[in-house]
Formats: structure tokens, C-alpha cells, sequence
DNA sequence: TTGAAAGCGCTACCAA
DNA sequence: TTGGTAGCGCTTTCAA
């Protein structure tokens, strides 16, 4: 392997000067930097990283930890880091997927503390998440993809539920559709802290009580089987049910798979509205869904900038975003089926 | 942070004893590695991870390189590499994940040139894989998660393709089925050359023959929706079909939505056997499907092994190694519907 | 069983 | 605009 002294003796320059051209630290005239250049190509010079991050005490790694192992990564996990990656390369740094579990917070910590990440993302952010302590106690660099339950000022990003939610009750509501219900995620996710299980199901009661409606939600396994038996218990629970919002992409396959089975027409006599989905997921059924798009490349850049710019020293990162997600016009909703006929369906009162 | 060097100073001994110490490289007395123990635990040392890869020239870092943004990740993926982290674990290095784009090849041979990682696990390999010319050229050290066409001598592992179709095609043959359809990935995956969709069609293909039965395949789009169709579509034209083996997890959903659409019972007049499939498939429906589980975290630990013995010099590696599914019992699997009745299940002829 | 010291290949400071 | 050089914190050989 060619070395930062072999290129320099090639050019007949200073191992310096070889190293501020490489780096652009500082100016060099164009005739240096073209013979450095052609040395290296010559020799076929490949920087060394290690040298580099002892040299100058970083790494430009920065560490995404998301226990893939668990949870497998969906498209939106996808998207986020596609978008995280190429963010940081156009910043002159790697985005790792370090692949720990919730529970291995000193390993995280660890990371950094040995040099061998500058940063890191925490994904999967949970309300009482054991990593945020440990990094923050550690002073390590640090977003979060998620809020804890007490923020704190701590930099992150996240959906912000509580506007998705209303967006999608307003626009069903926009429709004549009066009795609305929420299917979210599984019981299990709630046990274990899951922020969007609670922070999805406060949204959408608050925003169906805004419009005088009372909220009926429903936490399904994530499976089509438990999508089937969901949409059973909100039928008979609520028989006039005219639409759904779900959050539960693999149980709403199974809602569809039900509806279909009882002759029940999408979007003609049910409204399905699937949100905070990931790419692909509309396409997948027939009708295509109506969807609200979870803004996963949008955070990963955000994330991404925030934590570089806290690497970097430079300028005070943004303590919190919340991005919305986009409605993604389908076929799976439409009018209220008893909003057209009646005279005054926003009026029609709900049953005792 | 504390150094070597501080630890070496308050410990009372030479720098190079608190490096011995510490990596076990050559033996310490045991007074003096307590004392080395305690100058660390009361400084809290935290070894350098550059300095220690630049002078070692091995960073003990695991390079695995998939496509999640173009991918996902599913459940097998995630098995593989929570068993290849641990294996890595044990074995002192790091398992990282690097989110690189199939086209990316120049920059995962970098990866290893550069000093970021010992060695590269590349997975999701196509017939006609470009990272692996660029690798083997390079000479960086690789194994391969998958087969490329012509495999040549290189490491790698992957599911027993053919067996896993042999045994599927076996079990259902033994509970008298003779007229079997098999639904494979997409023709998209097809196009990109996914060798998993061809392997596994010429498997089954092989196997229906030496049956003297009459294979019928289709390829299918990983949608509920087109696993729908893709039942009709065997249905009218092998009207007679009593078993599905299916591979691709997503149309399955979707091909029991419709049986079930259609009242034909599962398992009693259509058996399912899903192969190749990831933890928790076989729940997500009713009846829990029969399975044939893909073997992703031996893969994972077979990998991980077989790159280690390359990184570290010792021993050859073996070339490949190939592992089958395991058949894992459900409820969507049984008697061939005719095979009951008759006198002689397995004598049943084929109907002309 | 231990110590001394020569690098590993860079970055970045100090001079010129 | 360029060169010289002192580290960065460790591994590993050579000696004792």
C-alpha cells in the first residue's frame, strides 16, 4: 500500500503539502495539486482511516443503532436510512448501521467513547429508553429518531403524531364520515414503551373529540389475521362505522382481506386510511390505499444535519422536529356512504 | 480520556505490560494484571479504537453489506445478522451494517482498502454480482451470502435451494398429493437476477419430475393482491391442485385471503407450505401455516466464521457451505383432499 | 515476567 | 503557497 510519503516523493512535494490537497485544509496552487493528484493515481494511493481518526481524533463514522434484529426494518426504516446515508456522505462522513439491541446502552456508548463512531442516531426511541440516559450521562454526541416520554431538551426528530392524526380525521370528517375508528399497534408495542402506539392514539381522540366525535380505537397484533378479527370487533361494537384509520400496515391487509370477504365496498361503504405507511405498502392492495406517507427521508436528513452540526461544534442543533406525514391520494376512501343521500350529514347525531 | 500510558503510570508498570495486560497477547503475572486491572477501573480507561487499529492494521471491524434502502430487511435478514453479530462478538470484532446499493461496489472495496473493516460479507449476491468481481479483484476478503452464477471456488454460504424444494415436494407427495403448484417471487426479481427465484423454480421443477408429476410454477408479485390473483390464476388452470408451495410470504397472505374468499378449506381440500420463511410468518395466520424456516442464523454464524478464517490467516476457509430449511409443523398442511377416501393414497393415479 | 522504543500513516501547528 | 515535525495512542519486536 502506497503511503502519504510515497505520493509526496512522487511529487516531489512535502508529505504536507500532500495532505492539504487531499483534504482542501488549506489552499494549493493548481500546479501542485495537479501533480499530487497525478501521484496518486500513479501509485494508486488509498488514505489510510485509521491513521486519519488517530491523527485527527475523529472518525467521520457516525453510528445509527437500530435493533434490526428485532424488529427487522420495514421501508420506512429504509427510507430513513438511504436518506441519513446519503446526507452524511455529502458531508464527508459514513452512516454505520450498528445492529444492538435496546438493551446493550454501554455498548453504544462505547462506541463513541472509543473512537469508533463520532455520533450517533438512536432509533426505536422508546418512552423510557435506557440508551438516552447512558449516551446523555456520557456526554456522547446524539439524536433521537423518537422522543422519550420527558424530553428534555435533547435533539431530536420524529413523526409528529398528534398533526397526522388530525389531518386524518379532518379529512375523513371532510367526507361526512362521523364514526371513525383507530386501528393502531399491538398491545405488546404499548407494553414495551412504543412513543407512536401512545402518541398516534392521543392524537386521534383528541381530534375526534375536537369535531364533538367520540373516538373508538382498537390495538391490533401486527397480523392479518388480527386485522380480520379487528375489524369484526369494531363492527359490532360500532355498526355504523364508516371508516377506519389504521397504523398497522400488516393488519390492515388482513381488514381489507375482511371487508372483502363480507361484500363490504371500499371506499363505497368503508373508508380505509391507512397512515404513517411506508412506500409500496398502497400499491399492495385493490384498491390502492389512501394513505398519509411517514416522512422517513425527511428525517433521516434531519438527523443526520442535527447530529453533525453537534460532531462538528458548530451552531446550537435544533432541539426537536416534528415532520408531518403526506397524504397520498388512493382509492381505498371516499364520501360518508350515508353523507351523500341525507340532507345534512355533518349533522346526522351520534347514537346513544 | 486516559491513556495507556496514565494507566501504565499509576499502575507502576511499563506501557507495553498494560498493553500485554490488556489483549493477553503474552503472560502477565497475576499481582501485576489486578494492579493493572485497578489503574483502569479507577481512571476509567477506554482503549483507543484508531490507535489501536493503526498499529495493529486490523480494525476487528465485520463489514456486512446490504441494500437495506433498496430492501428492507425481513425476519430472515434479521436472523442472520443477530447471529452474525454475536458470532463476531465472540470473536472479538465488530459486526456493522453498511448501507450500500448493489452499484456501489467501488466503494465497498474501499471500505476494506481504507483500513474500516478487516473483511466484507456481502449479501442479497445476484447471479452476475458486480461487488464480487470488484472485490475478488481487489483481493479483499469476502464471503457471500447467496451464489453467484458461477461460483468458482469463492466463499460463500446459502440456503440449500434444492433441497428445501426436494423435502417440500417429498412431504407433500407422501401425504398423496400429486398435482402441486409452486409460487415463487416475482418475475421482477427474476429480471434483477435473483438467484433464490431460479434455484428454487429448477428445484421444484427437479423434484415434481422425479415424481413423474408435472410441475406448475408461477411467478408472483410480492403483494397480497397478486397472490390472489395467482390462486385463481393455478385454479383455472390445473383445476385439480391440492397443495401450494409457496415463497414469497407476502402473496401467501394474500392466496389464503382468497381461499378462505372461496370456502376452500385449509388444510382439508388445499394444503399451503410456505419455504424459506422468516420467524412469526406462521402465526400471522389462521390456520398457523406450515413452514420451512430458512436457516438465517446458521447462515449468519457460518458466514462470519468463514471470514474470520480468512482476516486471520489461519486455516482455509471452506469454499461454500449450503444449508436447508427446517419443515416446522403448522395446521396449513395435510392429506391430499381425494387421498382419504380412497383405498390408496399414495397409489392415487394422476388424472389424464 | 517485564521494559524500552520504533514505528503504524496521518493531521495540524509553527515557520518560512 | 509550501515544508518540517511533533504528536495521535497503541502494537510488537528486541533485550533484559
Amino acid at each position: 500500500m502506497a503511503t502519504m510519503q510515497d505520493v509526496a516523493r512522487r511529487a516531489g512535494v512535502s508529505l504536507s503539502t500532500v495532505s492539504y490537497a487531499l483534504s482542501g485544509t488549506r489552499s494549493v496552487s493548481a500546479a501542485t495539486r495537479d501533480r499530487v493528484a497525478a501521484a496518486m493515481a500513479e501509485l494508486g494511493y488509498t488514505p489510510n482511516a485509521m491513521a486519519r481518526g488517530l491523527a485527527s481524533r475523529r472518525s467521520r463514522v457516525l453510528a445509527l443503532v437500530y435493533p434490526a434484529a428485532e424488529r427487522g426494518l420495514g421501508g420506512t426504516v429504509a427510507e430513513f436510512v438511504s436518506a441519513a446515508a446519503d446526507t452524511a456522505r455529502e458531508n464527508g462522513h459514513h452512516l454505520v448501521l450498528w445492529p444492538f439491541r435496546t438493551n446493550q446502552a454501554d455498548e453504544v456508548r462505547d462506541l463513541v467513547l472509543q473512537g469508533m463512531a463520532d455520533g450517533v442516531l438512536v432509533m426505536e426511541v422508546t418512552l423510557d429508553d435506557p440508551r438516552v440516559a447512558t449516551l446523555r450521562d456520557a456526554g456522547v454526541p446524539f439524536t433521537m429518531i423518537g422522543r422519550t416520554r420527558d424530553v428534555g431538551g435533547l435533539p431530536s426528530v420524529d413523526v409528529d403524531f398528534e398533526r397526522t392524526t388530525r389531518e386524518a380525521v379532518d379529512h375523513l370528517v371532510g367526507l361526512g364520515h362521523r364514526r371513525i375508528a383507530f386501528l393502531n399497534h399491538s398491545e405488546a408495542t404499548a407494553t414495551e414503551g412504543y412513543a407512536p402506539t401512545f402518541r398516534a392514539e392521543e392524537g386521534f381522540a383528541a381530534a375526534m373529540r375536537s369535531h364533538g366525535l367520540e373516538p373508538l380505537t382498537r390495538r391490533v397484533d401486527e397480523s392479518p389475521q388480527a386485522g380480520r378479527e379487528a375489524l369484526a370487533d369494531v363492527l359490532a361494537d360500532q355498526p355504523g362505522t364508516t371508516a377506519l384509520v389504521t397504523m398497522n400496515e400488516i393488519a390492515t391487509f388482513g381488514v381489507l382481506a375482511e371487508l372483502q370477504h363480507r361484500g363490504v365496498g371500499v371506499p363505497e361503504q368503508m373508508s380505509v386510511l391507512a397512515i404513517v405507511t411506508s412506500p409500496g405498502v398502497a400499491d399492495m392492495s385493490n384498491p390502492p390505499l389512501t394513505t398519509m406517507h411517514a416522512p422517513g427521508a425527511e428525517l433521516g436528513r434531519l438527523a443526520v444535519l442535527n447530529l453533525l452540526s453537534q460532531v462538528s461544534g458548530e451552531g446550537s442543533p435544533a432541539a426537536g422536529a416534528l415532520i408531518g406525514c403526506t397524504l397520498e391520494p388512493g382509492q381505498s376512501v371516499g364520501p360518508a356512504r350515508d353523507a351523500a343521500p341525507a340532507s345534512g350529514a355533518a349533522q346526522s347525531p351520534p347514537r346513544p
